[in-house]
DNA sequence: CTGAAAGCGCTTACAG
DNA sequence: CTGAAAGCGCTTACAG
């Protein structure tokens, strides 16, 4: 690999103008940029990372922590941050949260502590106390994205809001009897800031709005397995929900699943709304709310370059968007089966 | 941050001694070892990687260059990938390759080459012959991963077998008009190596040895959208066919859509299979040839790992499997619709 | 605007 | 088995 040396030689200038020329960091006259640049550019020569980040301790790359909230989702932010780290040199190491909780340890224990990143996207997990001590202890700008801890600056959904929309669609359609399917909170965690959680509220709220106290819900993970056991439960007791809405778009599917197998018709005999805005949503004709990962996996990247300095900061809430399909319609009339 | 110096002194040793005994390179005798180790550990001490790896030339980080091929497939790879990387104490830092060229380009003329990482592991893009040139001046070691060009070494499924054992189950079943939606070649590319080509080559190879010469193909890429456009005049088509064997689940899952759409019923009027082991194949009830993306992603970390000497190399062909659901059965008998 | 020199925090021959 | 010292390839006060 050709060093910054081998520059200096070719442009006639020292090393330390050429990091500058480089860089932008600094003043170099604009015939003398020209010419370092050209040099450069004719020994393909890239710095290394490596010793630019010893030297300056900056390494231009943003670590993301992530979790396992099924695959697709995480892989649309994750497009969404490398789409605006990218274009403006920064890379991106993945610091992936397992199941393995030894292994999790590890990540903030040693992996995050090698200084390897400038800053950090913590994608949607739940963090213990000692956890969320470790990351302040990094001492590095950190942008989370639906993270429920008030210590962590996070972009987020209004997820209440997300809750009402989507039970408010379908009192809008006449329905009265609408379940709910979520996941309770783990252990310790606070309801203020968590997902699920205030997709409830939302729920409860839009509920006791229209005049219904005690609202139907069902427990189940963020998983389809989970949501079929769940939808299982509802549809096959007495009198069942005329709606369900289901806390993600996959556990929906779920619910999709079960009443086609009991025989239920979607939705002349039971509408049912999911949230995301999961690729395969429009397969499914489901009624959904679009959250956009894509966008806010953007948003996340352009919040950590602006605390990074790199750009101008932007705030604004995180979108989300009603979008109607066919798996939501009025509740049959009763004695018209 | 404490540094190393801090640590030699709490255990009363030189930079030296402490480097060889956390690194495990060199000998140190074991009370040493023993007393370094503490003293780090009581210290919080972790090594600045930007230092070690300028003074030794090692980055304990792999490369990831993926496409985006599907969210669900590429996240559910790079979790495999992960899974091994995170307990050899190897960082994952992700080239993402995305739409726009000019990105594309930077990735490999600038992000690849600041020396970030020891080795790469490629996931199955197609190449030009400069960025092949490029990932070869790198010098590092790779291992693709379904990477269609003979100059890198990589695993990959034995997918002509794959199309084979698609059209076999189908041709067991009774079928005889059986068609193949799959993705013609970019321009430029080789068959040889092709993942849809190779699939379609085994397909046409099983229908040539039951006697069947020129099978029905139909093109699209690897969407659902492609794939409803062409299962779409497949179907409506005079004569349509018993069964379809899409080039993956997601293709599948179009099929299918389109299939319920025209009033067919899956699997009386019409037998679907698809590839890949997609998580959502059991709720469809799709029959698929499962190829344990997982574990692929899995086997190139130890693949990757194996060629930078942190552990032994294990060969053997991925693996694959048919898993019949309910989306395939007999043909309709004629005359009995 | 430009350069000589120190220094970033480790690793590793080399010597003992 | 252990340590003093050079060096990895940059960046950046400091001086001019």
């Amino acid at each position: 690999m050709t060093g910054i040396d081998e520059v200096a030689r070719a442009a006639g200038v020292s090393t330390t103008t050429v990091s500058r020329a480089l860089s932008g960091r600094g003043r170099v006259s604009e015939r003398t940029r020209e010419r370092v640049r050209r040099a450069a550019d004719e020994l393909g020569y890239v710095g290394s990372a490596a010793a630019a980040s010893l030297a300056s301790g900056r390494t231009e790359n943003v670590g993301v922590v992530a979790p396992l909230r099924g695959p697709w989702f995480f892989a649309t932010v994750l497009d969404g941050i490398a789409s605006r780290l990218t274009p403006r040199g920064y890379d991106l190491t993945l610091y992936h949260l397992g199941d393995d909780p030894e292994q999790r340890r590890g990540v903030f224990e040693r992996s995050l502590r090698r200084q390897r990143v400038d800053g950090l996207i913590v994608l949607s997990v739940h963090l213990d106390d000692d956890e969320i001590a470790r990351l302040g202890a990094l001492g590095l700008p950190i942008v989370g994205l639906g993270v429920p801890r008030p210590e962590l600056p996070a972009l987020r959904v209004d997820d209440t809001a997300v809750g009402r929309l989507a039970t408010a669609h379908l009192l809008a359609l006449g329905h009265r009897d609408i379940a709910h399917i979520g996941q309770t909170l783990p252990p310790g965690a606070s309801p203020e800031l968590d997902i699920p959680s205030r997709r409830r509220r939302g729920f409860e709220a839009a509920m006791g709005d229209a005049g219904i106290a005690r609202p139907r819900f069902a427990e189940a993970d963020f998983t389809v397995a989970g949501a079929r056991a769940a939808a299982r439960e509802l549809l096959t007791g007495p009198d069942r929900p005329t709606a369900i809405f289901a806390a993600s778009d996959e556990m929906a599917y779920g619910v999709l699943a079960v009443a086609g197998e009991l025989g239920l018709s979607v939705p002349r005999d039971l509408s049912v709304v999911g949230v995301d805005g999961h690729d395969l949503g429009e397969l499914f004709g489901l009624t959904t709310i679009d959250q956009f990962p894509h966008g806010q996996g953007a948003r996340a990247g352009d919040a950590i370059l602006a605390a990074l300095g790199v750009t101008e900061a932007a705030a604004a809430p995180l979108p989300f968007e009603l979008v109607v399909r066919t798996s939501t319609a009025p509740p049959p009339r009763p004695g018209h089966p």
